[in-house]
DNA sequence: CTGGGGATCGAG
DNA sequence: TCGATCCCCAGG
C-alpha cells in the first residue's frame, strides 16, 4: 500500500541466458551460488538456491571426466556448447549434475554440490524418503535424488528445458569460501587445486 | 572380455 | 572406516 521501500518493485526471476554459460568456468562456479536450481515436475515447481559448486576445467584437470582430451560415451556431453546438463552414474548408485560451460570442444563443468531447498519441500522430501531439510540437498547425489534427476536428463538444455536455473540473490565475494574440490584423491596436483565454491556459514552446504 | 575403481552416502 | 552397487573404460 504505502511502501516507499523497494519491496514495492518485486524483483524478477529469469532464466539464465546460454551466454552464462559460455563464460570462463570459475566465473561461473562462482557466479552460480545464490542462483536457483529449479525443475518443473508434472507441473509442480522444485526449487532452491545453488550454496555450493565445484569448476572442472576439461583436459587439462586431472580431476575431469575429459583429462586429457577423453572423448567416450558417457562424457560426450561436457564436449557440446555450454548450456546443457551433464548428468552422470557414479558409485552403482548415485547421480550427479553438472552444467556444462564454455564452447563446444572445451569440454568444461560446474557439478552442482548442494542445493538449499525453497519450493517444493513436500515432493523434494517425498523423493529422498527423509524430512530433515538441512539433508535434503547438501550432498551431489542427494539434490539429484531429491529432484528426480537421473541419466534421462544428461544432455537436456538449461536455457529450454524443464530444468534450469534462474537468477537470485547476489552472493558478495566476502560471503564466498574458494576450497579444494573433494572426492578426487585420485587427481595427482589437481587434488589441491581451489576450484570448490560456498556460500560462507551456509548450513546447507555438503560438508564443513 | 576383463577387472579395477569411482566428481557418494550413510551406517557403525 | 567401510560396504553398497554397477557402470565406465583402459588394456589385453
Amino acid at each position: 500500500m504505502g511502501s516507499t521501500r523497494s519491496s514495492s518493485r518485486p524483483s524478477v526471476k529469469r532464466r539464465l541466458p546460454q551466454e552464462f554459460y559460455l563464460r570462463d568456468t570459475k566465473r561461473v562456479a562462482r557466479d552460480l551460488l545464490g542462483k536457483r536450481l529449479v525443475r518443473i515436475h508434472n507441473n509442480t515447481r522444485l526449487a532452491g538456491i545453488i550454496v555450493e559448486t565445484e569448476a572442472y576445467l576439461g583436459v587439462k584437470d586431472p580431476a575431469a571426466h575429459t583429462y586429457g582430451g577423453r572423448i567416450t560415451e558417457r562424457n560426450k556431453v561436457m564436449w557440446g556448447e555450454g548450456g546443457s546438463a551433464y548428468v552422470y552414474f557414479v558409485y552403482g548408485m548415485h547421480f550427479c549434475l553438472n552444467a556444462v560451460t564454455r564452447w563446444a570442444g572445451q569440454p568444461e563443468a560446474v557439478l552442482i554440490r548442494a542445493v538449499q531447498f525453497t519450493e517444493g519441500l513436500d515432493l523434494i522430501k517425498n523423493f529422498r524418503e527423509i524430512s530433515e531439510e538441512k539433508q535434503l540437498g547438501n550432498g551431489p547425489a542427494k539434490l539429484c535424488q531429491a529432484l528426480n534427476i537421473t541419466r534421462n536428463l544428461n544432455g537436456v538444455s538449461l536455457v529450454q528445458s524443464d530444468l534450469f536455473i534462474e537468477d537470485g540473490d547476489l552472493i558478495r565475494n566476502s560471503q564466498i569460501i574458494c576450497r579444494p574440490r573433494v572426492g578426487i584423491d585420485y587427481a595427482k596436483e589437481a587434488k589441491h587445486w581451489p576450484l570448490r565454491f560456498y556460500i560462507k556459514n551456509n548450513e546447507f552446504i555438503s560438508k564443513k
